[in-house]
DNA sequence: ATTCTAATTTGTAATGATTACAGATTACTA
DNA sequence: TAGTAATCTGTAATCATTACAAATTAGAAT
């Protein structure tokens, strides 16, 4: 989804577009590293020097009630921000903390399996998986 | 893994044996509910009144290196300890909260598909399924 | 185009789970 | 039984996130 559609589903919802609004959507939509609100404050501070940490805040809250992101929490109590929200597979080191997605139609089936035999519907789901990673390992 | 054999592991790992940590341990490991550290601090307290929280995160944290419990992180930055080690589901309510855990010889090899396909080992993992339980439902 | 109003933005202050710290206590060793 | 390093405890610090209120602004109505 890019950010024409994001403009659009926002309109349809009945929320205003804002300049805040579209760098925030642009920012996280097209990170595919899991980014923290800090990290996309920090992108956006320099195109939006006035931007405030509350507004950030405020439209990761907006996108994840649009389901256009997911949040991941951690053990640091930082949260991350997936704009990945199909059914995928979060390999992440235990030692960097780096996060590289896997998605493909087999984990899709395999998860599906899953659930249909724990006879539940879920309205979302998170998988991870702990390595230790080839730069860690060394 | 009862009590008993809790103590006998610290003592191999070259960890003393107090009473706290041995209260500590009993709520946690006995405790199926996903518990949050001032929970198991709220239960003990009874039996040890000058037990501290610091004494409790330090003790859960021990438990967590030891691999006998997970942490389990949520978007109220609140931490949850789950004794359940194994590869498992938690199904867990959007509204209430509530988390079930579901295991089962299908989920592992289901779940064993997937890392293989990922061509990765995990040290661990984490399979969470959002859901409305029943009672929230209505 | 101008006005109006509720939504949004912003800066600051509050929150609260967790961690750091240092002194008192205690499990275990010899 | 004494010695010592680990553990426990209470208090203070941390810091990501949220609450709040005043200023600004997008979009609707005129």
């Amino acid at each position: 989804m890019n950010t024409e559609q994001v403009i659009t589903m926002l309109r349809k919802n009945g929320h205003k577009v804002t300049p805040q609004r579209i760098a925030i959507c642009e920012a996280v939509l097209s990170n595919k590293e899991h980014p923290t609100a800090e990290i996309i404050f920090k992108k956006i501070s320099k195109q939006h020097p006035t931007i405030s940490m509350t507004t950030v805040y405020h439209t990761l809250d907006l996108l994840k009630k649009l389901e256009l992101v997911h949040e991941i929490n951690f053990d640091n109590r930082v949260t991350r921000y997936d704009s990945n929200v199909s059914v995928h597979v979060n390999v992440i080191c235990q030692k960097c903390g780096k996060i590289s997605d896997y998605e493909s139609e087999a984990i899709q089936s395999q998860w599906n399996r899953i659930v249909s035999a724990i006879k539940i519907k879920p309205v979302g789901q998170r998988l991870d998986a702990y390595v230790i990673c080839e730069d860690c390992k060394g």
